[in-house]
DNA sequence: GCGATCAGCGG
DNA sequence: TCGTCGCTGATCGCA
């Protein structure tokens, strides 16, 4: 309590009272309830799933044995490194502060050199969702039959949550296989599970904060954002984007919302690095408003220190200043991304405190079970 | 048992 | 040279 007076008055000192009070704090209820209540899942077709898995990575290491010549630890990146660059003499795509780099995009270029690449893509594959998913989620269902999850609200930059033991933030779904998991999540009988995900909303937010009349255009009007900016991009109409054009508008959209560079990009698409930043150019002179506010944000946080979102959520940023290039880029990414993140988490926390208390009003046997970061998840009764 | 390192999942 | 963040699991070297 000796701390109490001196915090609350940093806080309106910053300007952060509403947030507190109408965001974080009203959100601290619906968290708690949210863990309280956890989430089904199918612990019987997760065993199936853990089997199956079981089998395909001893089959798999069965086939990468054959290939290397006898047995060794296919987890260790030090063990496979020396086969790989040593003993099989691939070439050496990538380092590591400690030897040689195996993660997925260094196989994915040597994966036409050697039939033991692919195996190991595989084995990579199903030993993930073995032990991360299959088994990590198996270990936290408790004796209700479900998994109660933490979500943490204090420890991102932007203002996200997290979510820990178990992360239920991170369940797979881009993958056939990966997906399989995320069916097993199921809602109690006689209920289903509703998923409601905002579509988009890191752009919308930046078409709205940056003012950007193309970007917002193209909101109102119900295109396809990343058709949309292709077409911009690339000066083709709209009908004529190809889908490798929209593939890149993607990425590019992608770099802005994640904050990544250039570099980034060039890897994401597999161009080169000066094809990606005129990429950037040219999404930055299509999209006017993005560019203006662009350089005014990140000339705003350099002056204050900080950079906020839409309900005054801070982000101080003292590398702006540093005499590093990559160190003050970093910075400058950064002072971008944070208020378009932080807003859109700004946002969804606000919808969250509404469907709760919208729930318990009009439909309390509807309950607020998750949320992973722009949508959420609902049990409700059927019919 | 603990921390550092590498890898890979999601939005 | 340079590559979002936060999370978890496996390995490895250390105590």
């Amino acid at each position: 309590w000796h701390l109490r007076p001196v915090l609350a008055g940093e806080l309106e000192k910053n300007g952060m009272e509403r947030l507190y009070r109408q965001i974080e704090l009203p959100l601290c209820r619906v968290l708690y309830r949210m863990e309280n209540r956890g989430i089904c899942i199918d612990r019987e077709q997760l065993r199936q799933f853990g089997d199956m898995l079981s089998r395909r990575i001893s089959d798999c290491e069965t086939l990468i044995f054959s290939y290397s010549g006898g047995e060794f630890n296919i987890n260790s990146t030090r063990q496979l490194g020396e086969l790989l660059f040593e003993k099989l003499g691939l070439p050496p795509v990538k380092k590591t502060k400690t030897g040689y780099s195996t993660n997925a995009e260094v196989l994915e270029k040597l994966k036409n050199k050697h039939p033991i690449i692919p195996a190991i893509m595989d084995y990579r594959m199903l030993t993930k969702l073995k032990s991360t998913y299959a088994d990590g989620l198996m270990k936290e269902i408790r004796e209700d039959g479900r998994i109660h999850t933490t979500f943490q609200n204090l420890v991102t930059a932007t203002g996200r949550l997290s979510s820990t033991e178990p992360n239920l933030q991170n369940i797979p779904v881009r993958t056939d296989l990966g997906a399989e998991i995320r069916k097993m999540f199921i809602p109690k009988p006689g209920c289903v599970l509703v998923d409601a995900d905002y579509s988009q909303i890191e752009l919308r937010v930046l078409a709205h904060i940056a003012g950007d009349d193309a970007m917002r255009k193209a909101f109102c009007d119900h295109v396809d954002i990343h058709t949309a900016t292709a077409a911009q991009v690339f000066g083709v109409p709209v009908e004529e984007v190809t889908p490798l054009q929209r593939r890149h508008a993607k990425a590019v959209n992608f770099g802005i919302v994640y904050g990544i560079s250039e570099f980034s990009l060039a890897e994401d698409i597999g161009v080169s690095r000066y094809e990606a930043r005129a990429y950037i150019d040219n999404y930055l002179n299509n999209y006017r408003g993005v560019k203006e506010y662009m350089h005014k944000v990140v000339a705003d946080a350099r002056e204050k220190g900080y950079t906020e979102t839409l309900y005054g959520r801070r982000r101080y940023i003292p590398e702006l200043k540093s005499s590093n290039f990559n160190v003050r880029s970093g910075a400058e990414r950064i002072a971008l991304n944070t208020p378009i993140q932080g807003t859109a988490a700004d946002l969804i926390k606000l919808a969250m405190i509404r469907v709760e208390n919208a729930l318990n009003e009009k439909y309390p046997d509807a309950k607020l079970l998750l949320q992973v970061h722009d949508e959420l998840i609902v049990e409700c009764p059927e019919g």
